[in-house]
DNA sequence: CCGCGCCGTCAACGGTGTTGACCACGGCGT
DNA sequence: ACGCCGTGGTCAACACCGTTGACGGCGCGG
């Protein structure tokens, strides 16, 4: 993750963790099949992160503390989210949020149906959203690499989009409202 | 794209593109300064799609049909869209959509902030869902080139996660029907 | 003490993105 | 008509990648 960190999503190669861990490279091969299975286990560690799932009384609270549990786990090391969310869905850290969120749907009064749609439209709100965050900081981490190509910063060409050109003011810089906001949205469609 | 679908993901490289055009795979260079723009430049067209956008009265209707329009236009190539959605937004297409869909949006009655905030969770929950359907294609299409890989089609270890056992009868065969329910879960909380 | 399994090392293979030098060609100014 | 020059394709090369197979040291069980 270090790697990664500092070098970029490309710089995590056999080689550049062989050298960080003074390891031949090759040695790997012993303990994971493959690049990608190494990868598995390393997004099985981020989804997971080191906080409890939360397990207070309230249900609901307790669901939106665990998405936001998922999305500070996965951000945590930015560049190896965008990694990592490029893999099949797997491993046991992800069976067990999901679990854990389908039971507190259920308590809170939905059909095993209904909380199945609910908490997939909930995954996948968080899946894109941190997908996004992930992708722009990952940005930012390649123009600090290589200083000299253009900052953007989410600049749209508002000239001749009326519509998006009123949208830019209220595109919160604060992403972590932003993205309580659409959860909020979200669970609008729960009973209280 | 051709190269994608039948070869997987990461068969798309310049020296193949190259073998496909009947070109050298360095002539690409004199057009797109790196592989990445070039990707950029297949991503606009692959999110402008074919179809113009919608525009019938109904402002809540044309905004679910652009949706269901840019997901169609990215499982078209699935494992192309797998590659796309992993580089940061952006491209004349990326911005017209958004800029259509917030006017449909504001059309609806909605502030400048609400639309904002709306627009921005129901393209995360497309872009979560279409990164998932496209993870699972591209799986699929490495097991078809790869056969003896388990086939796997989605079995969590139901063992000793009573609530996940109990979602899995739900968890829709149907991915399109599965897309239009959680887009109809977020859009409960657009008036009327 | 022998054998064997674990596991790190090494050289190598075939692939990758990208660069720089070279050069054919077609339009333009003189 | 001639020469210039920009456009753009070709070629060889570089550094790096994931992965494989043979080799060998080391420690433990019989």
């Amino acid at each position: 993750m270090e790697i990664v960190r500092i070098g970029g999503a490309d710089a995590f190669s056999m080689r550049a963790l062989g050298g960080r861990l003074d390891v031949d490279p090759t040695a790997f091969y012993r303990h994971f099949r493959t690049k990608n299975e190494l990868l598995d286990a390393l997004a099985d560690i981020l989804i997971e992160g080191d906080e409890p799932l939360p397990a207070t009384g309230d249900a609901r609270a307790d669901l939106r503390a665990s998405l936001h549990q998922l999305r500070r786990s996965l951000l945590r090391h930015p560049t190896m989210a965008a990694v990592i969310l490029r893999r099949p869905p797997g491993g046991r850290a992800y069976w067990a949020r999901a679990n854990h969120a389908l039971g507190l749907l259920r308590g809170m009064g939905l059909s095993p149906e209904e909380a199945t749609a609910l908490y997939q439209t909930l995954l996948f709100y968080c899946l894109g959203h941190v997908l996004s965050e992930a992708r722009a900081v990952a940005a930012a981490v390649a123009r600090d690499r290589r200083p000299g190509t253009p900052t953007s910063t989410f600049n749209p060409p508002a000239h001749q989009l009326p519509d998006l050109a009123a949208a830019v003011p209220f595109l919160r810089s604060d992403t972590l409202v932003q993205f309580d906001t659409g959860l909020d949205l979200i669970m609008r469609a729960a009973p209280a």
